[in-house]
RNA sequence: GCGGGUGUAGCUCAGGUGGUUAGAGCGCCUGGUUGUGGCCCAGGAGGUCGUGGGUUCAAGUCCCAUCACUCGCCCCA
């Protein structure tokens, strides 16, 4: 309050208590993609505008009026924007690389922050933390399963129990535009009963007034036509492999014909993770599969599947279902040392101790034993190792056992083996 | 971009109808043990009451503006 200075809106700090759990959110996630077979990918966090604008789609409201964009210093200046979001930067990076020529299947995951410029609220910020896989190469349902079932195991393995998987399929781009055509008919015959948003929408992208959670909207659209009934044979068939799929590993899910994702580039199969116990911002991850986007942006067609989890949404749900972990950075030695040639020592003695491979730590403040100890308590510390300067002339320092009050005299030659075998022992 | 709520100590919050030295709990510091933590006791530091303006003899309290945070719409992670 009295600083002159604060994070932007939607901008947060991290401070290290709160980083233990985004350290056990992240550690759970790496486990998992090493036992999936993801390889991390790790892109920059700016590209240029145009390929998020082409990628991303111009219509959606990500592209028009949520991107952080710039010129920068280059002659002629070039549009770069902070990356929304990561799938557009893997399918670049893919591409670039020429990945195709050199294997038949990419399975890539990121972790990382992107950028949108929105008004802030309960799981939603300006830089939020994203992360999500890419499986890029395979047509079939298979994939999709795999895809939708990493989600899945991701989620409990989190101890988030109260979730809903929703699943649709949005068809091939001829089949959505067949759709597109009787929904407005649909939509215009009730023009007047929908709300001033969605007659905008209509003109935009009127799949997403079926996403409104306006109460006349949803009333208007009860009995709109449904997507499903749209799909030719062969994506109903993908549409129902891919349930096959899900019920064989006993995964629970609804049909959503009204789950409709925000980024054009979506074909055939979407989904989305609702955490139940989340504000209105409730998405806890979400995804489909993009068949025409690698050709789009210049690469060779391909088929591919992803999905995006939000990790600052997964850490409130996971926190609503009381599943993180009580971490504290315990301290396994603290060194107090009672006069100036002690502190000395302290110094070196705590150096020793870290070298060892133990956390250890001594005053910095120039305190008073009393205060010394305290510290050591408040850190957690399972050992005291104390000396004064009489003490360490004769050798010898007190070693104590904050746990039991236990203490005892020990060599300094012996120090550092006995509180390794005291560490080992419990 | 549009609505609702809230801004008082490091944190969580009290402070009827304006009245003089602005409080509590927790945390922090010091002491009670000239070299021993946690519990307890005593003491202490720490606040331009978000900011600016206005009304008034007098504003944390009333009015206006503004900023920030927060929740919701929209959209998504």
């Amino acid at each position: 309050m009295a600083s002159r200075y604060q994070s932007l809106k939607g901008f947060r700090d991290t401070l290290p208590e709160e980083s233990l759990r985004w350290q056990w959110l992240e550690g759970i996630i790496r486990d998992q993609m090493r036992r999936y077979g993801y390889g991390e990918l790790r892109l920059p966090l700016v590209e240029s505008t145009e390929l998020f604008s082409r990628g991303v789609g111009e219509g959606t409201d990500v592209v028009s009026k949520e991107m952080y964009s710039f010129l920068d210093k280059s002659d002629p200046p070039e549009s770069l924007t902070l990356r929304p979001e990561l799938t557009a930067g893997a399918v670049r990076a893919w591409i670039e690389h020429e990945i195709g020529k050199n294997q038949g299947l990419t399975k890539w995951y990121y972790v990382g922050p992107a950028f949108r410029y929105e008004q802030p609220q309960s799981g939603r910020y300006r830089q939020f933390t994203t992360f999500g896989i890419e499986l890029i190469g395979s047509p079939l349902p298979e994939a999709d399963a795999e895809v939708i079932l990493a989600g899945v195991g991701l989620i409990e393995s989190l101890g988030i129990r109260n979730y809903r998987l929703r699943l649709n399929s949005l068809g091939m781009p001829e089949e959505r535009a067949a759709y597109r055509v009787a929904l407005l008919e649909f939509l215009n015959a009730r023009r007047s009963q929908l709300s001033q948003e969605s007659i905008r929408r209509m003109e935009s992208n009127p799949l997403r007034v079926l996403d409104s959670k306006k109460e006349e909207d949803v009333a208007a659209t009860a009995d709109a036509p449904k997507i499903l009934d749209f799909l030719a044979d062969e994506s109903r068939a993908h549409f129902n492999r891919v349930r096959g799929l899900l019920d064989d590993a006993g995964v629970q899910y609804v049909v959503d014909h009204k789950l409709v994702r925000g980024l054009d580039y979506y074909t055939r199969t979407a989904f989305e993770f609702q955490g139940l116990d989340l504000g209105a911002q409730d998405a806890l991850g979400g995804g489909g599969r993009y068949d025409g986007l690698i050709e789009q942006l210049g690469g060779p067609a391909t088929p591919a599947i992803g999905f995006g989890f939000g990790i600052d949404r997964l850490l409130l749900a996971a926190e609503a279902a009381g599943a993180i972990p009580n971490q504290s950075a315990a301290l396994d030695v603290f060194v107090v040392g009672l006069g100036d040639s002690a502190r000395a020592w302290a110094v070196q003695t705590t150096r020793l101790i870290r070298q060892a491979g133990l956390a250890a730590d001594c005053d910095l403040l120039g305190r008073s034993m009393k205060a010394q100890m305290r510290e050591a308590n408040r850190r957690n510390a399972r050992h005291v190792v104390i000396a004064g300067d009489n003490e360490l002339a004769a050798g010898k320092a007190q070693l104590k056992d904050m746990q039991g009050h236990a203490q005892q005299e020990v060599e300094l030659g012996d120090l550092l083996n006995v509180i390794q075998s005291r560490e080992e022992g419990g």
